[in-house]
DNA sequence: ACCTCATGATGAGGTAACCTCAGTAATTGA
DNA sequence: TCAATTACTGAGGTTACCTCATCATGAGGT
């Protein structure tokens, strides 16, 4: 076992090279959000509220899989970039919601336009079936 | 690609199911390494170890994918809880090498095949063609 | 012998993205 | 009406990285 093409890397399981890659498309992500110095978990929660309007943290927790008190911590670093803002719920004053604000949304599409040129990069040297059974693969992981 | 089914969860995107994965089997392999209180990071510098008998933190670094400076950090952390131990490289005055100790040796062992049973766990949800095809795929990514 | 430049490891200090646990205010339900 | 629950957040911790500066050593010239 001790012996190895040594070519490009260490492989030896399924896991190892999915987190090679994970490493690669972190580095990468973050690097194509820096002109907007906004961290990938900024814009995955950008994502949900563009989607969604509004939301609770504890709601943006369950969407982007994350504790609920994480969640106050990436719309802590949203609202300092003034890019989401906090209002009352009127439904029920323990709650708070999150929107975008209008430079949020501004900076949502931009981001948006750059993370879809950053898959085309990643993804693109896949073929489109190889793309497709990729999704349909990691979906059944996704549990 | 990018147009969604926004069916279930915010799938959206290749990415977003990647790191919605990734997450899923962070979580799980550090939960199956717990009994050795040793992190995911740890237990990958020991596989490269296992496999090269020996190696200078520069050289792990680069197996790891890290910088320098940070496998400096996983050895220290190993080497604190006796897994590893440093000696001078008799080549080179300004060098270390970095062994697995005897109990590196078997703990090594042990991690192997509880991260067997993780992948096995985790990956086995996919059939046998699935799997292949996603190391395949995978590989391609790696870069 | 000496000087310079490159290289190996590490100290210092920083960051992102999480976590848990405890506390406070508000709501719900028995 | 009051106990339990829920929503958020402060405090503090962890992992796994990073860069930059420093120090000793090595390699090559002159």
């Amino acid at each position: 076992m001790t012996e190895h093409t040594a070519d490009s890397a260490d492989d030896e399981s399924l896991a190892e090279t999915f987190w090679a890659v994970a490493s690669r498309l972190r580095r990468q992500t973050r690097e194509s959000l820096a002109p907007w110095d906004v961290t990938p978990s900024q814009s995955r929660a950008i994502g949900v509220l563009a989607r969604h309007g509004e939301a609770r943290p504890s709601t943006l927790a369950e969407h982007l899989r994350i504790a609920p008190r994480s969640a106050t911590e990436v719309v802590d670093d949203l609202q300092a970039r003034g890019l989401v803002e906090r209002r009352p719920d009127p439904a029920d004053r323990r709650a708070t919601l999150v929107a975008l604000t209008e430079q949020g949304r501004r900076v949502g599409a931009a981001i948006r336009a750059a993370r879809r040129a950053e898959a085309d990069r990643f993804f693109g040297h896949l073929d489109a079936v190889d793309r497709i059974e990729l999704a349909r693969i990691l979906r059944t992981l996704r549990g």
